[in-house]
RNA sequence: GCGCCCGUAGCUCAACUGGAUAGAGCAUCUGACUACGGAUCAGAAGGUUAGGAGUUCGAAUCUCUUCGGGCGCGCCA
């Protein structure tokens, strides 16, 4: 249970009852009243701002809505004390007994706790990586993919339908540069001295085995043909065998994506066409001339008269071409079938999970599914801004002749999947982020991983201890929790407590970062909490002589451990059982 | 030139989407530690939230503007 939430609930009821009374109008709006923990702890519990966001529309001063509303609250059981603050604030204490059964229900749930109804099953669909098939997934990709990842694993605990997917942009210019690149690998295999590379082309070592694999496949074949016989063949192998290694490393990061969407079927399907018939249908298609770009003029600026997207009807800068000069669709028209493809399978909300360099596109697309959706469909865009590799401060060189670092793998090598996960996730994903190496691994407190893998560590040691001491470690959800009395231990019930807020809160800001800050300071106060026990042995979880005191307090160990371990599966980390 | 993102303690970052006295960790200073498990814990100091103006009961958060950094700007995806 959101305590919090539950609250609010019980403010409604507040209200309702003072309106029935007649001392308060019968239309009020409800839906801007929050209850949160207040930032200074010695304002109690729970504050609310019902009282000053209700004041406008009643007609009364905060203070006189604040002062009967508090009067009814008080015969709620749970509410100990209360008192009206500042402009208007509704301060509440609330009962140790309350925030007790809160850490019982996460006994009973374990890893599940924080499991939340408010997504109500909606279907979510969050499409993240979907990087071009062309080359093996770089450093860039991983934060992408993370995100990603994670914001699915969130959503889906706070009770949406979620689906995880990737977009391959496996039709276009790119892919046949593909193609030619591995054409050339593959006549390099056979003994042709390839001088290098051309300019536009993929000059990648990757390819090599590619073309070496068609060549052992299909032997001398493709030599003498046009370049139309054996184009189709290079191309689709080379996708084949780097979306087989895309693959195969977002594995080993943890990120498993349940569809992925084919741009070229897409297109052979029909859905641009029939995406373009739509927008032209809304009168939303024009022939029209654009200005070049100020400032900066592209060399072979051609005015011309091209097919148009009203784009700036939905709050885009200018309209945008959906047909290039050849008159072939734009990578833009392929991406909005795509996304009308998406909401025509049932979603209506869309996440898109997109590099920072995508920043541009990213006005138009909401722009574009507005319209095809008819305003229905909701398009969020979580843009990732850079990340950088450092080594003790010092910027990695991403350069290929550097060798170090350039792809996902390397550095998965390096630090490995739990590490790359949660330390990508502790950052705002629209802030750029710098990814030290030696931090990252680094046994201290400024490393949240560490810090907060240890905190579990911890927890289970606690419980092993136990065990060795012969206290039952079982059936803890039936300890006598009232035994826990102490302000360190009700501190730390509290924090537990706030967990399925969490959720929801990050939830509902796709935010997956504010969990790692949440698991951090439930570490924190977990370990502070512990080594008071040092000096103080009457607070130390397993008091020798006291088993019933020791269970309620190893009740709130594991609940600690359930609340971390549920927090790192959101992530996609695994949670370790000791320090090695 | 235009658009988007960012600017918070010396450093790296939070701040529950408009709430109360802006919080953590490093680093600095003071203290604790023969241990249910290591680089752990308690405390101190550190701020005109880049600058300015506005909106209202209330702004780091919203609007305008200046400065600084990043990303992008038809026929790449």
């Amino acid at each position: 249970m959101n305590p919090y939430r539950h609250f609010i609930g019980e403010i409604e009821a507040g209200l309702r009852a003072m309106q029935a009374a007649g001392e308060l109008p019968e239309k009020l709006d409800f839906s801007a009243i929050t209850a949160e923990p207040p930032r200074d702890p010695a304002h109690g519990d729970i504050a609310t701002n019902a009282a000053m966001v209700l004041a406008k529309a009643a007609g009364k001063k905060p203070r006189d809505i604040a002062e009967p509303l508090l009067a009814r609250l008080r015969a709620n059981p749970d509410v100990v004390d209360g008192a009206v603050a500042g402009p208007g604030f509704i301060n509440l204490k609330i009962a140790d007994s309350f925030w007790r059964e809160r850490l019982r229900e996460c006994l009973k749930e374990g890893i599940a706790y924080g499991d939340s109804p408010v997504g109500a099953g909606a279907k979510v669909n969050v499409e993240y990586v979907s990087a071009n098939p062309t080359g093996p997934l770089h450093v860039a990709h991983a934060r992408g993919a993370v995100v990603g990842d994670a914001l699915a694993n969130l959503l889906a605990k706070a009770g949406y339908t979620v689906t995880k997917e990737y977009y391959i942009n496996d039709a276009g210019a790119q892919v046949d540069k593909l193609g030619q690149s591995t054409y050339l690998r593959y006549r390099q295999a056979l003994g042709d001295h390839i001088e290098r590379i051309p300019e536009g082309l993929y000059p990648g070592e990757y390819l090599k085995e590619v073309g070496a694999a068609i060549a052992k496949r299909d032997g001398a074949r493709w030599i003498d043909k046009p370049e139309a016989d054996w184009l189709p063949e290079m191309r689709a192998f080379a996708i084949a065998t780097l979306m087989a290694g895309i693959r195969a490393d977002l594995d080993t990061l943890g990120v498993r994506i349940e569809v992925f969407s084919s741009e070229k079927a897409l297109l052979d399907s029909g859905a641009v066409d029939r995406a373009f018939e739509e927008l032209t249908r809304q009168g939303l298609i024009y022939r029209g001339r654009l200005d070049p770009p100020k400032g900066r003029v592209p060399d072979d600026w051609e005015d011309r008269e091209q097919t148009l997207f009203r784009s700036t009807r939905f709050g885009d800068d200018v309209d945008r071409p959906l047909k290039k000069s050849d008159g072939s669709w734009t990578y833009f028209a392929n991406d909005i079938a795509y996304h009308h493809d998406k909401f025509v399978r049932g979603f209506a909300d869309m996440i898109d999970v997109w590099g920072a360099d995508h920043g541009g596109h990213v006005k138009r697309m909401k722009a574009a599914v507005s319209a095809i959706t008819g305003g229905k469909g909701m398009l969020d865009i979580k843009l990732c801004q850079l990340v950088r590799v450092l080594k003790n401060g010092e910027l990695v060189r991403m350069s290929k002749r550097a060798g170090t670092f350039e792809t996902l793998s390397d550095l998965l090598d390096e630090v490995g999947p739990d590490v790359v996960r949660f330390t990508m996730l502790t950052r705002k994903n629209d802030a750029s982020f710098d990814f030290d190496l030696v931090k990252a691994t680094e046994q201290s407190r400024d490393n949240p991983v560490w810090y907060v893998q240890y905190a579990h560590a911890r927890t289970r040691s606690v419980m092993r201890q136990a065990a060795a001491a012969g206290i039952a470690t079982d059936g803890l959800a039936a300890a006598p929790l009232d035994r826990l009395a102490d302000p360190g231990e009700l501190a730390l019930v509290r924090l537990v407590a706030q967990w399925p807020r969490q959720v929801e809160a990050a939830a509902g800001a796709h935010e997956p970062h504010r969990i790692a800050f949440y698991l951090y300071d439930l570490a924190a106060a977990f370990h502070a909490h512990w080594t008071r026990g040092r000096e103080e042995p009457g607070l130390r979880f397993v008091v020798e002589g006291e088993d019933e005191l020791s269970r309620a307090r190893l009740a709130l160990v594991q609940g600690i451990g359930f609340v971390i371990g549920s927090g790192l599966k959101v992530f996609g980390v695994t949670p370790v059982e000791e320090m090695r």
